[in-house]
DNA sequence: ATGAAAGCGCTAACAG
DNA sequence: CTGTTAGCGCTTTCAT
């Protein structure tokens, strides 16, 4: 038996063989490569052409082990299947395929595990140069072992000071849906998707943003903040029908609800319909982020890019590797109204 | 100065420390802590013991080098951002997380990107031991590069022989969306997601496969295709619109519409509606999947698990990681139709 | 059951 | 500008 069944074909070429064939040493290929200084423009391509005759790779783990550092980055976040995690992922994908970096997911799945998760940064370590961290909270001691650890920081949503972070206006944006629907004349607005009893433990800061945003809407015009009309739902579709389906039995029928995301959103209105309601007749209903499917539904909403919130997280913490500067700044990603045809004024009794 | 900025904090430990605190040589650590045979209760509960007192992390890079295996695996997709996609990706994340694997993400973007992706499996070797390939067409000669790059394939959806696979059946499933078209007396149905022109070129089969279904379910029962029923959309929502538009406003008017996807299906019945026209009276749709927002929406679709579908991948290749053996299985995932409410019989004229 | 020692393939001083 | 030479931290024969 000549060969081991895995690993068949042509042995890999390693910097030695390289090294043999253009006549230099390991170390001289290793700097051409790389495209370092100090390698004569004549010798550099000697190496390359040996390199390219021998379909040579560098090993990522030699190289890992050897220089330290792993040219690979991680991305953290509650769950990788919501549409919102989904495209930051797809954003932070381009950019680094571009730049040669791996990338490597972890989903927190629960508050629980992601606690876990950023409770220790040893795991991480070595695996990848930076981590991007997607509305995932990091505590005050937190912090500590994770500047020390080496694991670049940035923050994607919640804010984790003083890493870098990239996100919306909250507040600002949660103003502007629900100004949105005041205008339109609505005084009895809910809110689908509000911070839910517990999540400041969790040190979430996102929903609070967003209930802050509702809360200063109304009360810019006077209208108390009633908690009758704010409704949790985790993010979560079913979850935001049932809201629904509570709000418009309960003690105050509101003309109007803000859902804090799309999905939401359309679970809401899938259930006003069902119970034989219009939208936006009967009840005017506004999402948040500009799902890919809002268009198609007509669902009026605040449009962000999730795309563009990871392209540029994945940037800043390619910039940050590269230059060695940390530069704790917070981009913030524009949003925008998109009215469509979910809101409408309330209805004259 | 004491220490560069990087890497402050407690050095991390090596073998070296543990084996020198537990009075043992760095085998037996290595042994010890991996769990394998040959190492006496007594030494090993020291080592254990040795090790969670330095908070020991092996290094991930220095093993992948000695062992010449990773523990990660990759799973590479057209794009990450796509709701089937992410969907696959949080059944795999979930499976890999509880193995203690890593997970790399690549998304190829555009068939092209897909195709170099595909023709050199050295990028990848040694990144990781396996990789899942999602609707990704691997080429007749594309096959054997792979099986010697010693990196252990496994495909989702589109079928890469001799490589096992999971997937549904998609001739099946269209049968059975068009089928329940046909039963409530359709004749007129069009079919949004037909497969282009071309993807032939790139040997993808599932849009074929459906197409299939739709051709044989509309045979069954003498009725000839149409081919300007026949739309192809690529999976985008707004494609499908303007698809809608066309068929709607085109020589034969369908009374129904079978879709490939929910979000095609969404884009149609959404610009159906702003046609003015009524969902499911003045045409019907069923999509494909059966995307979280499809029972907000009341959608008529055949529902496949594309979470299921990711775990049964990544179980499948963490089995033949672990045995050794590659047992070239297709695993055939349940799809079931949901009737909602954008179906019903045709208008009588 | 345990230890000694030889690498895995590459990078990074340090010389020259 | 280029070569020599230590390692990086772990796994794995081969002895014992």
């Amino acid at each position: 038996m000549a060969v081991p069944d895995r690993q068949r074909g042509p042995v890999p070429a390693t910097v030695q063989d390289v090294a043999a064939r253009a006549g230099v040493s390991v170390a001289t290929v290793s700097r051409a490569l790389r495209g370092l200084p100090n390698v004569a423009p004549a010798t550099r391509s000697r190496v390359l052409a040996a390199a390219a005759e021998l379909r040579y790779r560098p090993d990522p783990n030699a190289s890992r082990l050897a220089a330290g550092r792993s040219h690979a980055i991680g991305i953290a976040m509650p769950f990788v299947g919501q549409w919102y995690f989904a495209q930051v992922l797809a954003g932070v994908e381009a950019v680094l395929a571009g730049a040669g970096y791996d990338l490597l997911v972890y989903a927190a799945a629960t508050p629980e595990g992601g606690r876990r998760f950023l409770a220790d940064a040893l795991p991480v370590r070595k695996r990848v140069d930076g981590l991007i961290l997607v509305d995932l909270p990091l505590l005050q001691e937190e912090v500590g072992p994770w500047a020390d650890s080496g694991v670049r920081l940035v923050s994607v949503g919640q804010r984790s000071d003083p890493f870098p972070s990239v996100g919306i206006d909250d507040e600002a944006a949660a103003h502007l849906a629900v100004s949105h629907l005041l205008d339109l004349g609505h005084r009895d607005v809910a809110l689908i998707g509000a911070a839910p009893p517990g999540a400041h433990d969790f040190g979430l800061t996102v929903p609070a943003a967003r209930q802050g945003g509702y809360e200063r809407a109304l009360e810019e015009r006077g209208i108390p903040v009633r908690s009758e009309l704010l409704a949790p739902a985790a993010f979560d579709v079913g979850l935001a029908a049932t809201a629904m389906d509570q709000l418009l039995r309960g003690p105050v029928r509101p003309t109007a609800v803000f859902a804090t995301s799309d999905e939401m959103a359309m679970g809401a209105i899938g259930m006003a319909r069902s119970l034989g309601l219009d939208v936006p007749a009967d009840v005017s209903v506004v999402g948040f982020d500009d799902h890919d499917l809002a268009a198609a539904g007509g669902l009026t909403t605040v449009r962000q890019s999730p795309v563009d919130i990871g392209s540029w997280a994945a940037e800043l913490l390619l910039d940050e590797l590269r230059t060695g500067v940390v530069e704790p700044r917070h981009v913030l990603a524009p949003v925008e109204l998109m009215v469509r045809q979910t809101t409408a004024p309330p209805r004259t009794p």
